[in-house]
RNA sequence: GCUGGUGUAGCUCAGCGGCAGAGCGGGGGAUUUGUAAUCCCCAGGUCGCGGGUUCAAAUCCCGCCGCCAGCUCCA
């Protein structure tokens, strides 16, 4: 039998061996696998992963991955999830196993048990855990039939198990076990519990067995793995950072936003600071706009129930609606959206193909009822604001629309520091036309459109079959914050269903009445979800241009308020957010509050910078810059806000 | 919405059947300070709301509300 080992993406050797060969002795036999042998987790067999110690039995081309690589890591944690089962089992031997898969940092399994975990279940389990690590016991996988499967499983009274085996369409199916433990899995796993150098149990909590809230609750235990001590402890001090990060509890202390209990959950009110930056991002936005063509609009929060049985969102969308309001007999509800206002604008004169592309933006607040147990901070609330605008357009300008959209979504995101986005293009499922608006003819047009426009782009992006809306495709754009993490943002989806409903028409140069094509889209996503991104992207401290104080004062003495107060006024003339710290304290303390603040500037003044008409110029988070005069501090501040520096 | 946790001063939290506390923040005073906390004094509470048990409830029980984590969903 022969086997070809890849070395690196350039070096390969082929040996010849006998069957039943493991990877990993073919790792401890050949010399210039060492390097491969001290990271290596799981084998790549003519690409598919398999156990290290599972036998080989022919002619093979084997790749060596390790915790770099996503596959490692999955399977490095997919077994520190058997040994988190095991451990649960030998302490609560009646817990039924779910299931127990990696995720994006680490893991989770869940169990059926009588009563959730607590905390001090939890550091027992963390200690079985460390006992089943030292014993180092093998992991073994066996392959059964469904049937033998079925049998074991219905025995050991894990009815979770058979009921995945019954839903296998395998005639067989793999078991891993590790002493007296066995699991249904598809592997591969790491050879031994030995494998796994460190982890960490992080909280349990309750979810449904298989994501359905009509199925049982099981308790699901969270928890990661790492190679190395360090590494998981640099693991949970990002997410220390990330907590630190939290825009709930920075937007408190910087005094943003809060959300009241006697107004009602996910309902926000922006305090002057926080009022200030989303204006700021409004203006921005407004010029850019406007720039682009598109013309803002005000259109009222509530209309007539018939309005939302003519769009259609009473019977698709009422579930995420306010409770309607009755005056004089007539029923009103509350907007989820701002579409059929714009509609309606659209349609209150007669449309020339000249006038299209149409684009209505509008600084939109809806209101959508969102389960309470969804809610969070400004990420998810019950009353939002959307940068939304509606293009109207004949279906050869698509293609134009959505390039200028999507350039304008990096244009905008880019002024943020935001750099790396992940792209989904949602198509529809060609199997089930009944389930779409429109026809399939306009379908494949926009559908070919936006995949030609996203490569023309050269942006790289995911094509998800079936996930697009019933009315039309979709063009999502996450982005990825200062600490990496995802955020769902800018939306831009095709509409064949509203013009329908409402018979939109323009005229086109033939002179007959045709069918527009309608975009909904949102750059920012939501005022509320976009603040609360930067908040946590910037850790609070908003770059200049943003700031709600953007320069602090502070006066060495009493004696130097006078001067600190000249100084303010001037830079306030000038359009400055400033103020004077003027309470007689330590400068060590005035300093520590602007600090803490996260006051871009501070300038202290004291006898020097008096007598020279200066100030000391410390910008945030760094220490003293030195003395400048009053008007190059001026100029340099002034250059930086209207660039918008980051 | 569901499961679990949780709710005490503006914030962070202690108190867990027997007089409502601390630190920070706030106000006042002293100090006059040179780059992340000067000292002293003071005010501040329907212990989330409603009901119950008890001689006595912040504390125990029940219901409701909010918040947190997760499930589900999404801008």
């Amino acid at each position: 039998m022969r086997i070809r080992i890849q070395i690196s993406d350039s070096e390969q050797i082929e040996i010849e061996c006998d069957e039943g060969v493991t990877s990993l002795q073919l790792l401890n036999m050949c010399e210039q696998c060492t390097r491969l042998r001290d990271k290596a987790l799981v084998a790549l067999a003519n690409g598919e992963p398999i156990d290290l110690n599972r036998p080989i039995t022919g002619d093979v081309t084997l790749r060596f991955i390790g915790f770099d690589d996503e596959v490692g890591r999955d399977v490095y944690r997919h077994t520190t999830a058997h040994i988190l089962a095991h451990a649960v089992k030998q302490i609560f031997p009646e817990a039924k196993l779910g299931i127990g898969p990696p995720i994006e940092n680490g893991f989770y399994y869940d169990f059926d048990v009588p009563k959730p975990f607590e905390p001090h279940h939890i550091e027992m389990i963390e200690r079985k855990m460390r006992e089943l690590i030292e014993s180092d016991t093998p992991i073994e996988r066996i392959e059964m039939s469904k049937h033998e499967a079925r049998e074991l499983f219905e025995r050991l009274g894990e009815r979770y198990k058979v009921e995945l085996i019954d839903e296998m369409d395998e005639d067989i199916v793999s078991v891993y076990r590790q002493g007296e433990f066995v699991d249904l899995c598809r592997g591969p796993h790491l050879p031994s519990t030995g494998w796994v150098k460190a982890f960490k149990l992080l909280h349990s909590a309750g979810a449904y067995w298989r994501g359905d809230e009509r199925n049982p609750m099981l308790q699901r235990i969270y928890g990661t793995s790492f190679p190395t001590h360090e590494q998981l402890q640099a693991y949970l001090n990002q997410l220390e950072e990330a907590q630190k990060r939290d825009h709930r509890r920075l937007g408190r202390e910087l005094g943003l936003f809060s959300v009241e209990e006697d107004i009602g959950p996910g309902l926000v009110l922006w305090h002057p600071k926080g009022a200030i930056i989303r204006q700021l991002i409004e203006d921005m936005l407004r010029v850019e706009l406007v720039e682009r063509g598109y013309q803002f609009v005000y259109t009222p929060h509530i209309a007539k129930v018939t309005l939302w049985q003519t769009s259609g969102h009473l019977s698709w969308y009422r579930e995420n609606m306010f409770a309607g309001i009755e005056i004089e007999g007539q029923e009103y509800l509350v907007r989820p959206m701002n579409c059929p206002f714009h509609i309606l604008i659209y349609k209150s004169a007669t449309r020339s193909y000249r006038d299209l592309p149409m684009r209505l933006a509008e600084m939109g607040t809806v209101y959508r009822y969102e389960r309470s147990g969804t809610l969070h901070g400004l990420m998810r609330v019950r009353g939002l604001t959307q940068d939304d605008a509606h293009i109207f357009c004949t279906p050869e300008q698509v293609g134009d629309e959505i390039e200028g959209l999507i350039e304008l979504a990096y244009h905008l995101l880019g002024r943020f520091g935001f750099e790396q986005f992940e792209v989904v293009l949602s198509v529809r499922d060609r199997s089930h036309p009944e389930k779409y608006a429109g026809t399939p003819e306009v379908w494949e047009l926009a559908e070919r459109e936006l995949e030609r426009v996203l490569n023309k782009l050269g942006i790289e992006h995911k094509r998800i079959e079936g996930e697009a809306n019933f009315y039309g495709p979709k063009i999502d754009v996450y982005l990825f914050d200062a600490i990496g993490r995802k955020w769902q943002c800018s939306t831009i989806q095709l509409d064949f269903n509203l013009p329908e409903r409402f018979d939109l028409t323009y005229i086109g140069s033939d002179g007959r009445g045709h069918r527009p094509v309608m975009i909904h889209r949102a750059i920012l996503g939501s005022m509320e979800r976009f603040i609360g991104i930067l908040i946590e992207h910037y850790a609070g401290a908003f770059p200049v241009w943003l700031a709600p104080i953007q320069v602090s004062v502070v006066p060495v003495a009493d004696r130097h308020i006078e001067y600190a107060s000249s100084v303010a006024s001037e830079l306030s003339k000038h359009g400055i957010r400033v103020e004077v710290i003027s309470r007689s304290d330590t400068v060590s303390a005035k300093i520590r509050e602007c600090e803490l603040r996260k006051v871009p500037y501070i300038l202290v003044c004291g006898d020097r910078e008096v007598r020279s008409g200066s100030v000391s110029v410390r910008q945030r988070g760094r220490k003293d810059l030195g003395e400048i005069s009053v008007a190059d501090f001026l100029r340099m501040l002034i250059e930086q806000i209207e660039r918008k520096n980051l």
